[in-house]
DNA sequence: CTGCATCCCCGATGATACTG
DNA sequence: CAGTATCATCGGGGATGCAG
């Protein structure tokens, strides 16, 4: 889905969609800044199972295909945020839609949505909130 | 998006859509069946990058996820068709959505959507409609 | 903290061949 | 035609280190 090229051939919408929002993670980080702007690290959080690399990755190409805007506040240490672009947020009826859907699944295909619940793992219970 | 195992955690429904209509080919499968059911190799027509091999996993998994129907006609030779399920139908407004979507989102960064037109290359132009 | 570059491995994917 | 199995490959993506 990164197509760096200029321009390349599509045959139906759906596939230039999918050129932006496709990506194995994309869809999850726009969903979690549905929510409002987040930071880098806030959203690893979010995502555990994404690495460092990837999380900065998507966000890349998800900022270059402008469907979400890159704060930088210029700051040191920095501090960036990353907020849905108004482009982006045309998806957020798609994403929570997403959302209920899943949940449903879950339903039909377990009968419950347990299996959703987070495990109430972490160490560090009361984490220092990134001790910088 | 693959998870044969019974049950893994999810953290919000996104993820569980993700994992069944999240593959890469899968949201495009599912577009060219809203306009009515397609055997597998009209598929392949429909979308030439995808191998054989990907097709048929994709389909055997969305299948699995219950959002497609395969039809076996039982004759011979073989003929099946695959078609939206009940579910499968519930992202037929989303498909609809990531078409325009698409559309509008050529419109803006490349001033028009030419590039989506299909290139009339086939060297067969009248090709025998895949003569078995 | 945010972000980029390198190295490297493993698994997704393609090619091919075979079955029904 | 529809679908599976096997094998080799290639690049996605993880781990790590460095920079601003």
């Amino acid at each position: 889905m990164e197509q760096e090229q200029p321009r390349k051939k599509y045959r139906v919408g759906v596939e230039v969609t999918l050129d932006v929002i496709g990506g194995k993670w994309k869809s999850l980080i726009l969903y979690h800044l549905v929510s409002g702007k987040k930071r880098f690290n806030e959203l690893r959080r979010l995502i555990p199972e994404i690495s460092h690399k990837m999380l900065a990755q998507q966000l890349r190409e998800l900022e270059r295909d402008g469907v979400l805007l890159r704060c930088d506040y210029e700051e040191v240490p920095p501090k960036v945020e990353y907020e849905l672009s108004e482009y982006g947020s045309e998806f957020i009826g798609v994403l929570d839609f997403f959302c209920h859907w899943g949940e449903a699944h879950l339903d039909r295909v377990y009968g419950d949505r347990r299996l959703m619940l987070e495990d109430p793992f972490e160490p560090e219970a009361d984490l220092p909130d990134t001790a910088d």
